[in-house]
Parts: structure tokens; sequence; C-alpha cells
DNA sequence: TAGATTGTTAATCGATTAACAATC
DNA sequence: TAGATTGTTAATCGATTAACAATC
């Protein structure tokens, strides 16, 4: 049995992750702890404790391979998977995501968008178009779906993502105002807009200078 | 000089905003911190540590007034107070944005957004027509501006922010996937959607069961 | 070999949890 | 008054930083 991973590592490989993209894309080969954290704005100390928790990706005297370690990063995040998402609720956000190509590049593909408004049912967005909720049952069990995205109104997000885990479904992005309450086995990453607004207004509340 | 709060409380005050704002919605006037501590899966001890931080608002052996408590985290938050917002860039994140009405009843007003896409300069979003971005330092110099969404490419955002903060901006709600390297008096809030997915495929990959 | 920098252990710091006296 | 529950101190736990031996 592996060494549990505390999240507050894995809260920051993504940015590392970032970092070394980067990097590469400015044809840097190699790189030091020291280097990335003057970069970075971490201490040195934390970054070479973080890769170690994978395993050894650096060398005494050299420092780190940019590619090989922007690798080894990426396969600790699963990017080196491709996952089918689909996203349900065709709003403004929804709509969004389908439209952001960034996140096909990454390996995340948009299979297929799903609203219960007949006027949106049938309009493309993007190269998709939007499905009748109704027809959502049918489309988990013949295609696989590793990620359903959540943009719906927080009142029909917990019931509509406990149908979806009976379903089968093991992983949501949620952007409903609101926390799931799912099995212990599945999987959720909440991006909750409107608390994010509130740290930044409590920060400019209580910006330092004054 | 008050002692700083930690910004794991402060991380987790919006939730708590969001909990006791759907108690008292449910007519619900009075919570313990064991009661709500069930709720939130959380512990008592975390709930009642993280409100003394900025004074008593319970009362022994009775618990706390949903309203009053709500009301001073909201004070705490700073969403007694208005903001005025605009958003640089009306790609289909910052038309979403703008579109967003929850933000507005939290006292977040979004009252311009700009584009450097001629064919977008004049549509509406919304209620809001889209402005030239060569009239934002006007816009500027004649508007409060308290806080700036910035919805353009990771290319243009730290250059672009650099300018806003030339023009006296303070406060960025960055959803570039980027770092914006501001001076300290500066705030910013990330919002970067691919580093959240990468969270949720490590967690994908990773999966208790197996 | 000498210099550089990792990997890793030990020390410190901060955050969470437990416990209980204060008090409504 | 008795019961309940906070406010707060003390104990524990975990995460970060410092230090340095290993080694490229």
């Amino acid at each position: 049995m592996e060494k549990k991973i505390s999240s507050a590592v894995i809260k920051r490989l993504p940015r590392y992750y970032r970092y070394l993209s980067e990097l590469l894309e400015n044809g840097i080969d190699r790189i030091s702890s020291q280097e990335l954290s003057h970069k970075m704005n971490v201490t040195a100390s934390q970054i070479r404790q973080d890769f170690n928790n994978f395993g050894g990706f650096g060398q005494q005297g050299y420092g780190y391979n940019v590619e090989i370690l922007r690798g080894e990063i990426g396969k600790i995040l699963g990017l080196d998977k491709k996952y089918h998402v689909i996203i349900l609720g065709a709003g403004n956000l929804g709509q969004a995501l389908a439209n952001y190509t960034g996140f096909a590049r990454r390996g995340f593909l948009v299979s297929a968008i799903f609203d219960n408004d007949i006027k949106k049912v049938g309009q493309k967005v993007g190269d998709i178009i939007v499905r009748d909720m109704a027809a959502l049952e049918d489309y988990i069990q013949e295609n696989s779906v590793d990620i359903v995205a959540l943009t719906l109104p927080k009142s029909k997000a917990p019931e509509v993502a406990g149908e979806l885990v009976k379903m089968g479904v093991h992983a949501f992005w949620n952007f409903a105002a609101t926390d799931l309450n799912l099995p212990e086995d599945v999987v959720v990453e909440n991006v909750h807009l409107a608390e994010s607004l509130m740290r930044l207004s409590y920060n400019i509340v209580n910006l330092p200078h004054d």
C-alpha cells in the first residue's frame, strides 16, 4: 500500500505542471528546485518534498529535466488518458465550457450537452447539438462517460447527481452552488464561483494598506 | 493591531455563509455548532474556533442565532457593500459571467464588458453593450471600478493587469490560466478551471476502490 | 576531483481536535 | 437550579521549512 498523498500536495501539482509546460515551450530543458522556487514563489524545500512524494525525478548536482518532470507530473495527474465529458445544463456557463477548446487539448473531450428546456434542445453549441435531458439515461448506457459537468441550478444538482451515480457515473465537475453529498467512491470537484467572489471581497475589505 | 486571520479560515467562511443562508431560507433561526457540524461535515470544534476568530457570536447553552451569525459573516466577507465589476474579454466565459444574475444579488454589479474584437463591440450581452478595449482607460477614469474580471487569453492577461494597476485598479478576478504577478497591495482571486479539471482527473485515476 | 543540487531526516511552525471551565 | 453549549486553553496532528549527507 502506497502512502497517501496529502491533498495540500495534490492542489499544487497542476500549478507545477503549468510552469513546467511554459518552461518547455520556452525551450528550457533543465531547472533546479531553487530556480523554480524563484519563479513560482514557493520554497525550494517544498518543491523537493512535493516531487519526492512520487519518487526521485531529479539528479543530484544537476536539477530536474523539464520534459521528464512534466511528463511524470502529467501521468500522476492522469493527463496521459482521455476523458469523455458530458455537460448537464446548456446555460451560459455550460455553453462556455462546451466551447472552450483548451480542455480538449488536455484530453477532456466534451461529447454531449443536455438541457431540459425544449427551446434549447436541437440547437448547436460549437459542434455539439443540445440533447433532451430525457435522453440522458439512454446516452449513459450506450456511451462511456467519465466526467459529468453540472452547470444546472443548485435546486436540481444534488438530485440529478444522485440519479447519475445510480447509472454508474463516478466523477462530477460541479458548478452548482451546493454540495452534492454523494457516496465515498464518487469524486467531486467543486467550482463555486460565488464563494470565490466572496473571498475576493473579503480581501478587498481587508486590504493591508488602508 | 488585530491578529491576522489565517487563510484556511477565510476559505471556509463562504461555505458557512451558504449553509447559514439555506438555514434561514428554511426558517431555522437557531443552530448549535454540533448540529452545523453534522450538516457540513466538519468538526464542531473547528466551527467554534473559526467563529471565535471574529468574536463571540454565540450564546452558551443556546447556540447561534442563524440570522445574526449570517449577518456577521456577511459583514466579515464584505457582502454588506456594493462592488462595481467590469469584465475584460467578451468570450463565452466573459458572457457567462455577465449574464449570471446571482452575482448582482450579492452586490457584485457588472457595469461594463470590454473586448478588442471589433465584431463583438456594440453587441449586447444581457443588458450590457460590449465596449471597445480602446475605451477602457477613459472608462476607468470616469467610473468607479472595484473589481476587474479577466476572461482573456493568458498571453495578454498579465500585461493588461499591469496596465490596470497603473490606472488604479486594486482587485482582479482572474480566469486566465496564468499568474499575474502584481504588487502586494493588489488582491487577486484566481479561478483556474484547467487546474480544477486536473485535480478531478487525479482523483479519478486514484479512486480508492480499484 | 570539486561543485552543485537532490533526496531525506530533523526542527519548526501552524492548524485541527479535544477537553473543560465559564455562563447562559 | 440543571442542562446545554459556547469560548478558550491545551494536546495532537500534519504541513512546511531548514539542514545536511548522499551522489551525480
